[in-house]
RNA sequence: GGAGAGAUGCCAGAGUGGUCGAAUGGGCGUGAUUGGAAAUCACGUGUACGGGAAACCGUACCGAGGGUUCGAAUCCCUCUCUCUCCGCCA
């Protein structure tokens, strides 16, 4: 959510910035409701202040007193007139909290405008993308790929997009993971190990309700969302909690898988580890002070961006337009690692401010330097997510005698200094 | 899954129908005292929405939702969560 005040005075800036990120939104309405709410408000508290004040008259009288039993029933007619209001308060109060919901956050100053991705920028590249590509292929066309991952039996187990990493492929998982988060240790985040379900307050906070729905499993029996990346439960672990300024910045890591429906998504982008219902992702999540959030952002993408070369994977930033951006982000980088076998460029994290946005849903703030209390400024980054950082390993590093070289700082973790396809 | 107990402010913990946004203690903040500190004393210390240039004022909030009543933290109903015991299990 917006700041109420920023809304209802730069309404020109809000609008222009739902254009620009090309969301159908519908900002007077909003504005018209939220008049109506106030006068509401101001209409309930005003015969509320009546009905407290006669209250503490009556109890100075005695109870049996023909003036306590005159005052009970004039009470009576205001008591209705009370209940009445507050219904209709009420019922405002829902439509509008409905509308503010729907309201995306705006992109930042510095970001460009444009309708759609081939506005994005490449911002910086590192690694020589030609140098892996000469003979590499596809890993879903690479004999004995199955094998490491298996998809046959995971569409058997449970259906299309589930599936089964085996063998060497499970322990390629296991190894990554763990960089991953010794990596997040050493910049200084906190492990944790979030559920793997959300209450819908969770889901509304960091902005997948309403506007993202049918993108996650839901659970109807018990009501619960299986998360589409840990920065769902992560971001909603300091839910209305308020922190002193010297809290700041606080940096939580997690490994999770991520549940994704991804409903409307067909097409060429899908075969292999593509894109998956299920896959695995180590996120990082900051709350920090709002004057600091860009900052941190760049201190985001950098920790992104440092796995990769560690793991010695051509990548390149983006820094993406508005039309590309989500609903609740400011500002966000791409980092898109090089697949040597697809010729592709694919998404392997997304570094986003959302400034005050999820904070202020969440009811996450901080007592500033003059003792008020404001929302923080959340940011999350992937660092990484698995599958397709797996298939760029196997694609880039792919020998003749069918055996994948790993990077350096894998071989620790493996217990060797490459990996075999197939067997 | 069964039985019981509970949910109040930053924390502990009073409050069982009216003057309760809520006693008291602790914590924290400011000040007094001190050479400095401890101890002591005084004052202060929630969030949200609305009104206001501001000081400040109004209203809501005692797990959540509904009900009874002129009036609810307090009575009734439903739900959620926590704790204890039993069962079951990883």
């Amino acid at each position: 959510m917006l700041d109420l005040k920023f809304l209802r005075d730069s309404s020109d800036q809000v609008r222009k910035g739902i254009r620009d990120k090309g969301i159908d939104c519908d900002l007077d309405h909003f504005l018209g409701l939220d008049q109506e709410r106030r006068a509401s408000q101001r209409a309930f508290d005003e015969l509320r202040g009546q009905q407290k004040n006669a209250n503490t008259e009556m109890a100075g009288l005695p109870k049996g007193s023909e003036e306590f039993k005159a005052k009970i029933t004039e009470m009576k007619t205001l008591s209705r007139q009370v209940k009445e209001k507050e219904e209709s308060l009420r019922n405002l109060e829902t439509d509008w909290k409905a509308a503010y919901l729907s309201i995306p956050n705006i992109p930042h100053a510095t970001v460009p405008v444009a309708p759609d991705p081939s506005g994005n920028e490449v911002y910086s590249t590192w690694g020589d993308p030609e140098q892996v590509s000469a003979a590499a292929k596809p890993h879903y066309d690479l004999p004995g790929f199955s094998q490491i991952v298996d998809f046959h039996r995971g569409s058997k187990v449970t259906g299309g997009g589930f599936p089964f990493f085996v063998g060497e492929g499970a322990k390629l998982c296991r190894a990554l993971i763990q960089f991953f988060l010794d990596e997040a240790g050493q910049r200084g985040y906190t492990e944790v190990l979030p559920p793997l379900f959300v209450n819908a307050a969770s889901a509304t906070a960091t902005g997948q309700l309403p506007d993202k729905e049918g993108q996650m499993y839901h659970m109807t029996v018990d009501d619960l969302y299986a998360i589409p990346t840990a920065e769902v439960p992560v971001t909603n672990f300091y839910r209305e909690e308020i922190f002193s300024a010297d809290d700041l910045p606080r940096k939580v890591c997690a490994y999770s898988p991520c549940f994704r429906r991804e409903a409307g998504s067909h097409g060429k982008d899908v075969r292999g580890l593509n894109r998956m219902h299920q896959f695995d992702k180590v996120e990082l999540v900051k709350w920090v002070h709002p004057e600091k959030s860009y900052d941190e952002l760049e201190e985001l993408k950098e920790s992104a961006e440092a796995l990769l070369q560690k793991l010695e994977l051509p990548y390149r930033v983006l820094l993406m337009c508005s039309g590309d951006l989500g609903f609740t982000q400011t500002k966000k980088y791409d980092l898109e690692v090089w697949s040597g076998g697809q010729k592709r460029w694919l998404e392997v994290s997304s570094c986003s401010n959302f400034e005050a946005f999820q904070a202020r849903r969440a009811q996450t703030r901080f007592r500033n330097e003059e003792g008020k209390v404001e929302p923080v400024h959340t940011l999350n980054g992937s660092a990484l997510a698995l599958p397709r950082v797996i298939s760029a390993l196997i694609e880039n590093n792919l020998r003749d005698d069918g055996t994948v070289v790993l990077p350096k700082v894998l071989q620790p973790y493996l217990g060797s200094d490459r990996i075999a396809l197939g067997q």
